[in-house]
DNA sequence: CATTGAATGTTAGAGATCTAACTGTTAGGG
DNA sequence: CCCTAACAGTTAGATCTCTAACATTCAATG
């Protein structure tokens, strides 16, 4: 769900209409696995950042630490993910995706690429490198999204 | 939160970051207000589509008809929203926002319109005018989102 | 060392959301 | 009329998510 409900005016609306788009073809592909969105964020983030703490899962996932908690609890009792200590620190807990865990968000970048071209479509190349450079321009001066 | 965790990469990756601005930004407004994200967003429906039919609030909120159940039970207990039914029919229940949800909500098109203007603000109106061309020829092949 | 403070996670309890099964209502043939 | 099927919404039970308070572990300081 979005905040678009004060319909697709202005340019950004339509940037919202599209990132609608983008998202309901990635819920409806995470929910054919039996997971919540924050849950296929996380497990995917893992993938590719394996071992990562849980405090850096909240920031990039924007929810409380808490949340974290109980959303790794719900991966672990299904066992898509490990939580070790490692280098004797106590408190910091790595995570770890299981090979299940990764076998079931795998294709899951390919998905979300093909829905991308899908949209693109209706434009050229060269338009579509006008709309990558002021698109670049506009995320130049936006904060990153936290990304260690 | 999101489905970026493939990395801002192409260019609709760059869509995905802008988006993830957007809403963040919305969301925050929203829960200053104690709504949820999808509180906030069936509150805000329904005070510019009033009387709508909790059937048509699942269709755009993409939610479970039961979920828009209990969503709504939450409103009214906080006396947000009505409902009741019209013109002999049990089965619709015709819902609406009261004074106080109205005003809960009050401010958030302007709150979002301000976040876009500092979004686009590196760029000049003729790149705004590219930019928006090209958005809307993507958006013009994109399905409607459903508004009835 | 002992103390203090910061960093990291967890638990508890409330509320929200989902799926599946259920109740009640309307409409359309036989 | 009745019967059936479609429609609108709710309830039940499980899981998830949030806030607030709490534990535990590390690090710095005297």
């Amino acid at each position: 769900m979005s905040e678009e409900w004060t319909g697709p005016g202005g340019t950004l609306g339509l940037v919202r209409w599209i990132g609608l788009a983008q998202r309901k073809a990635a819920e409806d592909w995470i929910r054919t696995r039996g997971l919540s969105h924050e849950q296929g964020f996380v497990l995917g983030y893992l993938v590719q950042n394996p071992g990562s703490i849980q405090r850096d899962i909240a920031q990039v996932s924007r929810t409380a630490p808490a949340s974290v908690s109980s959303l790794l609890q719900g991966l672990e009792r299904r066992e898509l993910i490990e939580r070790r200590t490692e280098n004797g620190d106590e408190r910091r807990k790595r995570v770890y995706a299981t090979p299940a865990g990764a076998e079931l968000v795998a294709g899951f970048a390919d998905a979300v690429a093909a829905v991308d071209e899908t949209i693109l479509e209706p434009l050229t190349a060269d338009e579509r490198a006008a709309l990558d450079a002021l698109l670049l321009k506009i995320t130049a001066k936006l904060p990153q999204p936290t990304r260690p």
